[in-house]
DNA sequence: ATATATATATGTAAAATGCACATAGGTTAT
DNA sequence: ATAACCTATGTGCATTTTACATATATATAT
């Protein structure tokens, strides 16, 4: 019944895991929210600030996308600012649906960590009461 | 006032935004994991045991789905168990591999509530030092 | 016999993600 | 001037993840 598959995926201890990451998706839009909340700015200088918050490496196909999508959505406004030297860049100012869409991620956030608390606690070996299971 | 723009995608500040979640993906798998880790149990069961994790009204497609996936990965073995009334039932173990991911992503996991540590902070309005940035 | 609860699974489509590649303006070195 | 390079924005495509609907089967209650 369950021996036709050797597991040659995984089998010693120390095995890399690829892919195993705990972060949430859709990470990129509450950061690019943030961080246009303090100052305007535009893609390629986004993707910097991202870098901080544990994308390593970001891809720019990614970023512009996930911008252009989010004008879509209306959460960001943009225009060319061609008043500069060098190629022209995208500027991207955050909207009040913006705002709006970080408190309700930050609320969401929230809320996912008293998740991740109890998750800790019974990985750690301190079993939940049944009462109090994931809270509210 | 300013009522110029209706935007008409997110104009109420409670407005609901379908989707935003700051749930990480793959999350399925370790709830199940840490469920196995305690006792050996079997897809319908796992359910249960994975909504009081926040998985609301789970889709059953998707969570047999992915154990089928991580039996071919190797971190879950099953067998039938048949010896009952009632239809038959997978029964899952945990393996060595299967522990091992789990660690790995409880690892993954501490990282990462560092990070949304410095989002909150950040959101709260108390910005980061320039030298402590995400890092430890 | 048929309706219900238990139990597992597939088919399909949409969304998210990663990676490679394409385009273009401007600056600096040769 | 032209090649190389940095800045800046984007598209294409394949894979992975996720959601939703549907299908199958066993046993029990009516």
């Amino acid at each position: 019944m369950n021996n036709e598959e050797p597991e040659r995926e995984a089998r010693g201890k120390e095995r890399e895991f690829r892919g195993v990451e705990a972060r949430p998706r859709n990470w990129l839009v509450p950061v690019i929210l943030l961080s246009l909340r303090e100052w305007n700015s535009y893609g390629y200088e986004l993707m910097e600030r991202a870098s901080a918050f544990g994308f390593e490496a970001m891809n720019p196909g990614t970023l512009y996308r996930t911008l252009r999508q989010m004008e879509k959505e209306g959460i960001v406004e943009s225009s060319w600012e061609t008043s500069r030297g060098g190629p022209a860049r995208r500027m991207y100012t955050i909207t009040d649906a913006g705002r709006s869409y970080l408190d309700f991620w930050a609320q969401s956030l929230e809320q996912y960590q008293h998740t991740m608390d109890n998750f800790f606690r019974l990985y750690t070996g301190r079993p939940l009461k049944d009462k109090e299971e994931s809270g509210e």
